[in-house]
DNA sequence: AATGGATGTCCG
DNA sequence: GGACATCCATTT
């Protein structure tokens, strides 16, 4: 009888080791197995060789068919665990596939193989510069305009990949809308080329799990964050596409941000790693920076007819001048003869609401004042049920304020405006038009898509929408944006709001002036003079990245310390409280030097019937943190290096 | 004494 | 995460 350790996947399992079981016959080190674990069954990995053990031992149910796993993600398994620590199963299961039964042999080829020889259009002089600089392993940070044409470069990468025989990993946010990439790509590679998706059910992607796993040639793997546990041997690329997307921070245990992930991979594989996006993440360009990693700039805009050159004109409109808003409340009446002309000349309007974040901020509706809290200069949330305002991050209250101490006004607004009173008002300023609400409502994947081919056919003249809308469309007909309310995502409290505008914005002023015709973006805010609508409003990215790395460096935010957000869930907000005041003052006594924030009530404080408050810690060694989290009383979750602190 | 919640342990 | 044991505070 043979014994091994094998790492459990699931996440049921809580321990903090492998387990033994045995087998009758002898198997290869990284083999996936499926085990009992109490009454139940699961996946595991091979790890080890063990010694027969004094207890009773369960044997291995059953063996996968396959080739064992790479050495590279058994290695990325181990620093994983230890760098977003989480439960041991959670982290394993990561590298498994989807279900517990194993296909059935030689199943259908869910990969597509072309000629691929596709005429891909010329390199311009800036993409065969940024091509050159990169090497073939070590991390770039690829720093180009919405249209400078990044993925021509990737597909460029991934044909120089494949022809050293080594297979490539290409990340985007969201699949959906990602169908042009995964088209050139097919057409111009001549390897397999595998798409993962959320859509797919759990048997169509362990299918491709173990064709991957299996492919003895090198493979090209696209797909969303998972994609990049995916069983590849001898990966030479992986490139992140959009990587600033909020998409690629997990939001499960375990809490990792793929980039560091990406990125522990590509060293492991001795691979080239490209991070990709026209708003980086300020951390991560921070990081490169200051570790001289190459970062490769694109400004110019890469459109085969590129001696036409398409003005886009951007308007900032001041909310708070009314006369600004003689026909309309919400619209201006600059963006209204905007839309006017554009409709006249048959191109499309876009109204862009920023929805989220303006759910409880207290605004002057005179002057646009708003309450910040006087410690940490973050907008404050109003609470119903004590009639109290509140920082969400160090937990202060204050009373609402009856007028504005800046104007004296009593007119304090906590309200927010939808989607659907938008599109009301768009019905009665421009009767006849074809109005269409775009947003996440809509929930249905192939509804979207639908849509989609519809704003693209053109027969929708005023499409009023949120983020959804912002993300790699291509509209050729679309000639005017408005943006409703820019600074309401700079009223969420909490320490990436600026980051997040500044990319939002970024994203909206993207949609035109894309084909064909020149665009107009009108911006509508209550901060004319804030820097960062400025900086977004002229899309200068470096002056942008300048002031937040200030602000980030003054108030002591990544990347200049570490954080960590823990979180507990009580039946009641009093018991609730109770712990996180109790685990406060535990943690600042054995570990003096950390700075503790709050106890404060989460944003989402109400979860599956409990109440739930928060810690957040700051601390100038990220060691620390993970050791706050390895001695953390059961009853507490948490997140290492959070991208909000909500 | 009973009840509900919080906390700790284990999983081979 | 789920099953289970133990400890605890509050209720009857």
């Amino acid at each position: 009888m043979n014994y091994y350790e094998v790492l459990v996947g699931d996440m049921s399992y809580h321990g903090k080791s492998t387990l033994t079981y045995a087998s009758s016959v002898a198997l290869k080190l990284g083999s996936v197995v499926r085990i009992a674990l109490r009454n139940r069954s699961v996946l595991g990995i091979v790890a080890r060789i063990a010694a027969e053990p004094a207890f009773a031992v369960k044997p291995i149910a059953a063996i996968a068919q396959a080739p064992p796993l790479p050495a590279e993600s058994l290695q990325l398994i181990n620093w994983l665990y230890a760098y977003y620590p989480a439960s041991f199963g959670s982290v394993i299961r990561l590298f498994l596939p989807p279900s517990t039964a194993f296909p059935k042999m030689n199943t259908g080829s869910s990969s597509s193989t072309s000629a691929g020889s596709a005429s891909l259009p010329e390199l311009t002089s800036e993409q065969r510069s940024a091509l050159q600089q990169i090497q073939s392993s070590g991390y770039h940070l690829l720093h180009g305009i919405t249209g400078s044409g990044k993925t021509r470069i990737y597909i460029e990468l991934a044909i120089r990949t494949l022809k050293e025989n080594r297979s490539a990993i290409i990340l985007t946010p969201e699949i959906g809308l990602t169908a042009q990439l995964v088209k050139s790509l097919e057409e111009s590679l001549s390897a397999p080329v595998f798409v993962l998706h959320s859509r797919q059910t759990a048997a169509e992607r362990r299918d491709i799990w173990y064709e991957i796993l299996r492919s003895e040639l090198p493979v090209v793997v696209i797909g969303p964050r998972s994609a990049l546990f995916a069983p590849l041997r001898n990966l030479g690329l992986i490139v992140i596409d959009e990587a600033h997307d909020q998409a690629y921070k997990n939001e499960n245990a375990p809490y990792y941000r793929t980039e560091r992930v990406a990125a522990k991979l590509a060293e492991l594989h001795d691979a080239c790693m490209v991070s990709g996006s026209a708003t980086p993440n300020v951390e991560e360009y921070y990081m490169a920076s200051a570790k001289n990693r190459p970062i490769l700039t694109l400004q110019q805009l890469a459109t085969q007819n590129h001696t036409t050159t398409h003005e886009v004109t951007t308007h900032i409109v001041d909310l708070r001048e009314r006369s600004n808003f003689a026909k309309s409340t919400i619209v201006s009446d600059r963006l209204i003869s905007a839309m006017q002309e554009a409709l006249a000349n048959r191109e499309q309007a876009l109204l862009f609401l920023n929805r989220r974040g303006t759910a409880g901020a207290i605004l002057c509706n005179a002057c646009g004042w708003q309450a910040l809290c006087t410690h940490c200069d973050l907008p404050l949330t109003y609470h119903s049920d004590t009639h109290l305002t509140r920082c969400h991050v160090c937990g202060r209250t204050w009373p609402l304020p009856t007028s504005c101490p800046e104007c004296n006004n009593t007119d304090i607004l906590l309200k927010t405006i939808g989607t659907k009173a938008v599109v009301e008002e768009a019905q009665r300023l421009f009767p006849g038009a074809r109005i269409h609400r775009f947003d996440s409502d809509i929930e249905k994947s192939d509804q979207i898509e639908e849509q989609l081919a519809q704003l693209q056919k053109g027969t929708i003249d005023v499409i009023v929408g949120t983020q959804m809308v912002t993300k790699g469309l291509d509209l050729p007909k679309l000639s005017v944006v408005g943006v409703l309310n820019a600074d309401s995502s700079l009223a969420i409290p909490d320490y990436s709001a600026s980051e997040r505008t500044y990319q939002l914005l970024t994203q909206v002023v993207g949609r035109t002036g894309r084909g064909h015709r020149s665009g107009s973006v009108i911006i509508q805010t209550y901060n004319p003079d804030q820097p960062i609508i400025r900086a977004a409003t002229t899309q200068d990215w470096s002056s942008f990245y300048d002031q937040e790395i200030h602000e980030r460096k003054t108030f002591r935010f990544p990347p200049f310390t570490f954080l960590l957000k823990l979180t507990c869930a009580r039946a009641t907000t009093q018991a609730a409280e109770k712990t996180a005041s109790a685990l406060q003052q535990k943690l600042q006594k054995s570990h003096p030097t950390i700075l503790i924030e709050g106890p404060s009530p989460s944003f989402h404080t109400r979860e599956h019937g409990k109440f739930r408050w928060q810690l957040i810690i700051k601390s100038a060694s990220r060691s620390q943190l993970v050791d706050i989290i390895q001695t953390l009383p059961s009853g507490w979750s948490h997140d290492i290096d959070p991208t909000t602190l909500l």
